[in-house]
DNA sequence: ACAAATTATTTGGTATACCAAGAATTCAGA
DNA sequence: TCTGAATTCTTGGTATACCAAATAATTTGT
């Protein structure tokens, strides 16, 4: 196999977390960036030799990948990188559209003038993006947007859920970003009525906003996905 | 230690599913059955001699367990189970509400008449039971009627994460239902609504109805943690 | 040459052994 | 007697070794 130089955190002495989590934040992290692409197994052995541990933490690993739904383990096989099809993608985007919907409406109560010039800000430094600038960078600053007013709700639990659908959904709203169906001018007003509804302090509007925003972004996958299924015929 | 006789699935050679969630199905039930009471330690020897494993599997159920919540691992220290404070809770229940709204929306676009036939009659069964029936029996139907609906939404991530929080709140909601804070009459009133919502396939009434129904859940269990507390000082 | 059966290899599942960090207890000194 | 330091004991963390099942490959018989 190809040497697959990758570093964990610390030297063998400093173990400032489980090496298990180091490790799920590891392939987390490749399968987030599409290194690991959808469908890949992840031969536990291999893997293991290849992060330079042993298996028993990586088999831990899995398991923490497992809950969070990025990985999908069958008996007597090698795990593999989940791969949803458009449909459960599509109840996943639901899921998290309710989810932040009920984030917008804790915001409004919780929120502070300080997170909300943060928010503010983020939202004024998309809108200076010229329509040139790599389409990564603009998709981070989203995710960045929506983690922000998601945090803003303090409430854990919500926050940890979200936080997991957002990882599982965050390589197909990646490739969708890049094909650039939707206009960037249209995500920037969904986002204005987001932060005037923050604004105001308006659950109401803070949420139907960012229910629509995120309902809006199925109709895009929707498209997408089905390109690249006609393109893999 | 006690002898804890506790007996996994089936003999050594017959493995329906891995040890690891046997164990973890075990151990749920013990925790949301109150055998193991939130704050309780859970050392992984002791356990894993309990139960007749070794401590890797049970160590990968603990893992699995802390997805979900029910259990918190620190650094060196006993897996507790989770203790959620008053206001833990609350934001639990917040969440569970916003996911059993967006259930109650879906199963009115995929209910099919069988499926409402059975949540009317599962409601119907409460309405008829006794004031005197045992606390246990009502609080488990009220569960499964709501169990039934969120199943009814056919969302796959969805239905497992709403059975995550469920799992979470169990126990607190047993509580309350055992206090009988909240009149039985009123808990049908607010699940008749419900089941005229399905039955019109009324989005909206079926969702608000939900979310009112859940949240003034946390009305209940607020007035039943507070008795709790007092009594515990 | 093809098919079926058997064997060898790979993979995940489980148990055990070892290690390091913490917590608690005990013993010594003030 | 009280305090503090040292030691012991307990706990979780990690690695390794072994086992069983499934799959793939090879060989043999028709």
């Amino acid at each position: 196999m190809a040497t697959n130089e990758i570093e964990l955190g610390g030297m063998p002495s400093l173990s400032r977390k489980r090496l298990a989590d180091q490790i799920a934040d590891v392939l987390r992290k490749q399968i987030l960036l599409g290194e690991f692409m959808p469908g890949r197994n992840i031969p536990e052995r291999e893997t293991a030799q290849a992060l330079g541990v042993s298996r028993t933490p990586l088999r831990e690993a899995l398991l923490i990948l497992e809950g969070e739904g990025l990985i999908e383990m069958a008996p007597a096989r090698s795990p593999v990188v989940a791969n949803p099809s458009l449909e459960d993608i599509t109840q996943l985007v639901l899921v998290q559209s309710a989810l932040e919907a009920l984030a917008g409406e804790c915001a409004c109560e919780k929120i502070t003038t300080d997170e909300y010039d943060h928010i503010n800000s983020l939202h004024k430094a998309m809108t200076l993006m010229s329509e040139d600038v790599d389409s990564i960078d603009f998709f981070s600053s989203d995710m960045a947007f929506h983690k922000a007013i998601v945090a803003t709700s303090k409430n854990k639990p919500l926050i940890k859920t979200h936080g997991q659908y957002h990882s599982r959904l965050w390589r197909f709203r990646f490739m969708s970003s890049r094909k650039r169906v939707k206009k960037r001018s249209d995500t920037l007003a969904e986002h204005a009525n987001i932060v005037e509804g923050l604004r105001l302090r308006d659950k109401e509007q803070t949420s139907q906003a960012l229910e629509q925003h995120l309902r809006s972004a199925i109709i895009t996958l929707t498209s997408v996905m089905e390109n690249a299924e006609a393109q893999n015929q």
